[in-house]
DNA sequence: ACAGCCATGTAACTCGTTACATGATTAC
DNA sequence: GTAATCATGTAACGAGTTACATGGCTGT
């Protein structure tokens, strides 16, 4: 990895770097890869994935080298390095949006898959997985309610607003739906 | 691959062979990679992954190795392999089912990040790419209900029933809630 | 002094994909 | 006869992970 063209990964991080476009402009420094890794944290894990902290440096390694982004360095005891986006990376970002096919989501749904099986366990350990998993989601959403709130009415975060408002939605309607399967495994006559 | 642990798309695949149970011992043949994979498209597909006919092959090998299946050889012409699942591999499923850690689901949405980073495209464009995305998602439930429906009411299926229409509940949520977004879109003072 | 966070990176490995290669059988 | 579908497999590659390695800074 890090060799050749920039993944939707790729793209993904260097969107989360091109909020700080004008902030960077007006002289701000940009961020550390840990600092990257913290955003992608907070906002790509609920919709996309989450990059290992590893990932997050090798990919910037790889937008450096494109040109995409530019590094301040800061050479000390430890060297640290500071990453915004620069214009090019703006114009292929803008690109990639525009022009590169939009795949449909993918769902990787472990619990989905062992209610499929359910065959093989029976409705009471199914009903227990169910039981386990809304509380995972109750927690989850917790969580994303947090960032929601950190973005408060900010214009300029406008659209993440209405992402982790999609995510809140998405979680909410899936207690809901899991709320029905519990009860139809009570009352099923199996 | 195909060396080593058995991963959570081998149990999977397993656990697909594992509805044809009554049926092999009932002296029926098994299914063949070509139409494991097919399974797998008509069901797996929506919640976990649709596993590249390559991978379908490679998977049987290793579950046979490990005597998780076993294979009805047909020499002719062309040789073909019928694969049915062992008692091992049925208490192997079912141990794993019962004991192995359950991950929270992940989403990949493109869709999602796309709209998180509207800043860079304004509302027009990210209008656009939803309103697609309204039609992606009829089709894809248009084929889950043809999935649904195929499962009928018979009680051997009640489980993977239980899927499909968790299934067609988070399409038709996904696309109530994408039309909110449209809708927010269309009067936000951008 | 010690814990916890800030910060960076390499190496080995795994999962799964695409590309390639082959050929039989069935329906029109 | 020819197109579509049935059927099987290998090789090369890519994306991302975990394990490993290192060490400064900050608060108690």
């Amino acid at each position: 990895m890090g060799q050749g063209a920039p993944t939707t990964t790729s793209y993904a991080l260097l969107g989360l770097l091109s909020f700080d476009r004008d902030t960077v402009a007006a002289g701000e420094p940009g961020l550390t890869g840990y600092e990257l890794k913290q955003r992608a944290y907070n906002t790509l894990r609920f919709y996309w994935v989450s990059p290992a902290t590893s990932q997050i440096y090798t990919e910037l390694g790889r937008l450096q080298r494109l040109g995409l982004v530019a590094a301040d360095v800061r050479a000390g005891r430890r060297t640290t390095r500071r990453y915004r986006i620069t214009p090019d990376g703006t114009s292929a970002l803008r690109g990639w949006l525009t022009t590169a096919e939009i795949e449909f989501p993918v769902l990787k749904h472990p619990v989905a898959l062992r209610l499929l099986l359910g065959h093989l366990t029976g409705p009471d350990e199914v009903s227990r997985m169910l039981s386990d998993y809304v509380g995972q989601l109750d927690q989850r959403r917790a969580e994303l309610r947090a960032v929601r709130a950190s973005l408060g009415d900010d214009p300029r975060m406008g659209y993440p607003a209405m992402v982790a408002d999609w995510g809140l939605d998405y979680y909410r309607d899936e207690l809901r739906t899991v709320g029905r399967l519990l009860r139809r495994l009570e009352s099923a006559p199996e």
